[in-house]
DNA sequence: TCAAGTGATACCCGGAAGGCATCATGTTTA
DNA sequence: TAAACATGATGCCTTCCGGGTATCACTTGA
């Protein structure tokens, strides 16, 4: 196999058509670049430059390798930049989960923050849940993720993004909507109600069981996504407790009312990853971003 | 700047993700290429490999500057086979000139023939008249060309291609037509005649001179194309002298009739190359024909 | 706690590449 | 026409790079 000096060399020649220049520009003495040719063409098996001893020009064959050895030195010297710019972080793919509920509020102002910070950086989005995303970030096939506790501290770290209260989505003719005050348990206990999955949105599940003396007779849906509860909620089949982001969804037919339970028990978004980085963009996101590292 | 062989280093290890696997497969031992890896990072200036005593895996910046250096040694790999695919003949580009006239039967068949012996050549095709054909040889702008004498056997290397009788052009309904013989000068002394112009034909023009004793009053019009004088005898402006192959050019209206003095005057027409051959295509395309060489 | 596995280091040696001096040859100039 | 010049090739010397062997350092599993 030839080497890059050669390579240099003879495209040094080729466009000097001069040993001479060709050395000087390559800071050497000439001797050693003729033998450099001598070698290359050796190597290649074929005559490259055709030199008497008035002037030096290219073969056929030494044209079409002058190319090639050209491509081979562009690419050659563009690999590790490449290489560096993706080691610190300022190249490269970024791969985020977030989970639906995620989306309404928190994920547009973030990727715009994130492409303002790192705009060399694709960004691969995927909705997923949170079980989903943890099992992503422990394989790796994910950098980070946006979704709710609960997760193991010791593999993952993660950073508040915010928290904030539940509601109560009730259609817009309800009587409850004209009530004027934070409702209570006591308001809706007759009130048909679409749940949370307790296995796919455990999260809620579980936030909302907490919060209030839930009567199960009284569930008509188990659904895991905010927007199909809320979009049931617009087709009357009942009432739904949503986050208060879910307000951002925009669905016609819809009021949201506060709950009194609400104020104290609210829902937290993470933003999360595995404590094993091996990302570069990723520690360069997270620390641009000042989220907690530790 | 890297090596060759430092590429092929990392990539057998970024493959083996082994380093003495990698340095078997390498025919080397593990020591060398160890610090061969460690030089190619210090270059690169960014960590390819992260390895603790246990495992070997590649990072972010690894894994694209893998893919960079796969492309590099296999654009490393086919440049030499090219080179010397273009140098052996087998490849590359032959520029050939042809004049009109030779257009017409000798070109189709020669360039089938062409691209059965050498199919990866590419053709580069141009109409030029004997002049420029002769000057783009001397420059180097043509391969070969397809011509007529007279020229320099000092610089040019020439294959006599074929030679044919010159007829006579007249339209369909005129009265010669009906003779039945051989024509003579007498034939058609008072006929308006079509003259090749003694410039830009010179050799068509000389050689009807010394061919018959013609009648320049009778002249009128002079031409330089075949073709152009083949559609004027149609147009019924007069008569004209034209190589035997003009026959094939099937232009109505036109009749060819045969010259008593055009069974020993006959043109030729030359396949001709510059003596100082470049192009390795040529070299081997002459050997292959069978053309005299010298 | 010890053996096995694995990458890194220390040291030595041979060969490759560069520099200097010079040659061979063709061109220009006096 | 001969001498000076220009230019690529060669011979010889020295340095340095890269590979090999032996060994170390560290981790893991029995």
């Amino acid at each position: 196999m030839f080497t890059f000096d050669q390579l240099a060399g003879f495209i040094a020649v080729a466009e000097e058509l001069h040993f001479g220049r060709a050395a000087e520009r390559l800071n050497m003495t000439q001797p050693p670049l003729s033998r450099q040719i001598q070698k290359l063409e050796k190597i290649i098996g074929a005559e490259l430059l055709e030199r008497d001893n008035r002037r030096v020009e290219l073969t056929s064959a030494g044209e079409t390798f002058l190319e090639e050895a050209r491509r081979l030195m562009a690419l050659a010297e563009r690999a590790p930049v490449t290489a560096r710019r993706i080691a610190s972080g300022r190249s490269g793919v970024l791969r985020i989960g977030f989970t639906a509920a995620s989306g309404f509020s928190i994920l547009g102002p973030l990727l715009e923050e994130i492409s303002g910070i790192m705009p060399d950086v694709d960004i691969d989005l995927q909705e997923l849940v949170t079980r989903e995303q943890l099992n992503g970030l422990l394989t790796g096939e994910l950098d980070l993720g946006f979704a709710r506790p609960p997760f193991d501290s010791e593999t993952f770290d993660s950073h508040l993004l915010y928290r904030e209260s539940m509601v109560l989505a009730v259609p817009s003719s309800h009587p409850l909507t004209l009530l004027g005050r934070d409702l209570t348990a006591e308001d809706f206990k007759d009130e048909p109600l679409i749940m949370h999955s307790p296995t796919q949105a455990r999260y809620f599940y579980d936030l909302v069981v907490r919060m209030l003396p839930i009567q199960h007779a009284n569930v008509v849906h188990t659904v895991s996504q905010i927007l199909t509860m809320v979009s049931l909620v617009a087709a009357k089949r009942g009432l739904a407790f949503v986050p208060h982001s879910a307000t951002l969804l925009g669905i016609k037919g819809v009021e949201f009312l506060p709950l009194e339970a609400g104020r104290e028990e609210q829902v937290e978004l993470h933003a999360l990853w595995n404590r094993r980085i091996t990302n570069p963009a990723l520690a360069r996101l997270l620390r641009d971003l000042e989220f907690a590292m530790e």
